[in-house]
Parts: structure tokens; sequence; C-alpha cells
DNA sequence: ATCATGTATTCGCCTTTCCGAATACATTCG
DNA sequence: CGAATGTATTCGGAAAGGCGAATACATGAT
């Protein structure tokens, strides 16, 4: 039996993945994880990180392509917080599931 | 001020960002819809989403390496479940934030 | 054993992602 | 206007990810 042609994917389907994809890197869980309920400054995040500068950059403005943070300047700083904590309740939950993965193994 | 070098990433968030990777592709995405409470063959797979099976099979193979599906043989077929079901959660809850960056646009 | 069905893997190619290094841009102060 | 501080971007290269096509592997029936 062939399986008929594909389709055009489902575009809110692409925005999933990319949103996704968005928090698919190390860096970028721990700058999330960082500005929860703590709006910080690029060097600032850096700092707390261990990560350079120009790499947090990159990262805050994929982040914010995806509006899972927002920024504000001040001064020569720009702040960055996140939009919707719940970002971070869905990290928390893929966590979860990580644990028991290590547990169950 | 300089920024100190990078000290080794933490495994753990190593591997929740593999964990996220697994979930930033809109087949896999729609693979893992797919599953919710209806454990389906691979080929019934292919069908329902359009995807060649090889296809399937491969992002299937990348699920199962982050046990975020099980498999078992049935005769020639390989059935596949879900194995936790807050995968979903977690995909629902982006999806949630994504209707509203839209929205807010 | 052979065939039919269903599943998994390999290969080659292309696209995307990530990084370090360097540099450009923005803001404030003197 | 500099100079100082803080942020963003560009460039080049390396690594990872995805796909179509072809093929290999596994199971059950005849």
């Amino acid at each position: 039996m062939t399986v008929p042609n594909q389709l055009p994917m489902d575009e809110l389907t692409v925005h999933h993945a990319k949103l996704c994809q968005a928090l698919a890197d190390p860096k970028r869980i721990q700058i999330l994880y960082a500005l929860d309920g703590h709006p910080r400054h690029v060097s600032g995040l850096a700092e707390d990180l261990n990560i350079p500068q120009p790499t947090v950059s990159r990262h805050l403005r994929i982040l914010r392509k995806q509006a899972l943070v927002t920024s504000r300047r001040d001064g020569p700083a720009v702040y960055y917080k996140l939009r919707d904590r719940r970002i971070i309740e869905a990290l928390n939950t893929v966590h979860e599931i990580l644990l028991e993965n290590i547990a169950n193994r």
C-alpha cells in the first residue's frame, strides 16, 4: 500500500515546533530559569551563568523572537523578563519526566 | 569586567534540553498527539499523518531514545504508545502560549 | 524455503544551529 | 565631543538534524 503525497504541514504545528526548539538548548533553559521571578540584564545573566555576553545576547534574541521574554532598556543596560511564567511550568513538567526516565533505567 | 571561564554544563540540563529537542519537530509533535490515547503501529501513523513510513520510523526512534514512547511487537507490526501522558500536557501548555503569541501580535 | 507484509537502517545531500572572535551599535557621563 | 559601559551583530567553521531513495531486517503464512 502506497502512502499518498504529503500535504503541506499545518503552519500552527510548525510554529509549535519552533517554540519547542527555542527551549531545546541547555543555555536557554538556564537563562529562562534564571529569569523566573528575577528580571535580569544581559551581563548579569552572563556572570551568573558563566556564559560570554555575546552568547547570552544571541540566545536572548532567539527567546525574544518566540516571545518567551520581553526586554526594556534602563540606561545602557537592557533588562529581560519572562513574558509568561507558564513556560517554566512546561519546562518543569519535562524535567519531571526526565527524572523518571533516569530512575527507570 | 571579564567573564570567567565557562564551567562544564550541568549534565541534567543537557538532558533536559535533549528532551525538549525531541519535541522540536512538527512531525514528532503530530506523532505524539496521534499516539495520545491511541496506540498505533508504524504504517497506521504513516497513513494518518501522510508521512512516509521510513520517516515515521526515524522519528519514532528519536522519541524512543528519549523514552517518550514505548513499543511492543504484535506479529509483523510494532505498536507504539506514549510512555507518560504528561508530555502531552507540556505540549499543550506550549501550545496555549503559542496561541497567545499569535493573538498579541 | 518463499512470499507478503511491516519495520528499521544506511547513504548522500542539504539546511540549520551553535560557538568564539572580533566588531559594531547604544547610552550615559565628564 | 570623547571615554566608559553595556548590548547586539557579523563572520567563518564545525556539528547536528532532516529527508528521499534504496535497501536491509523481521515476522507470519503458504
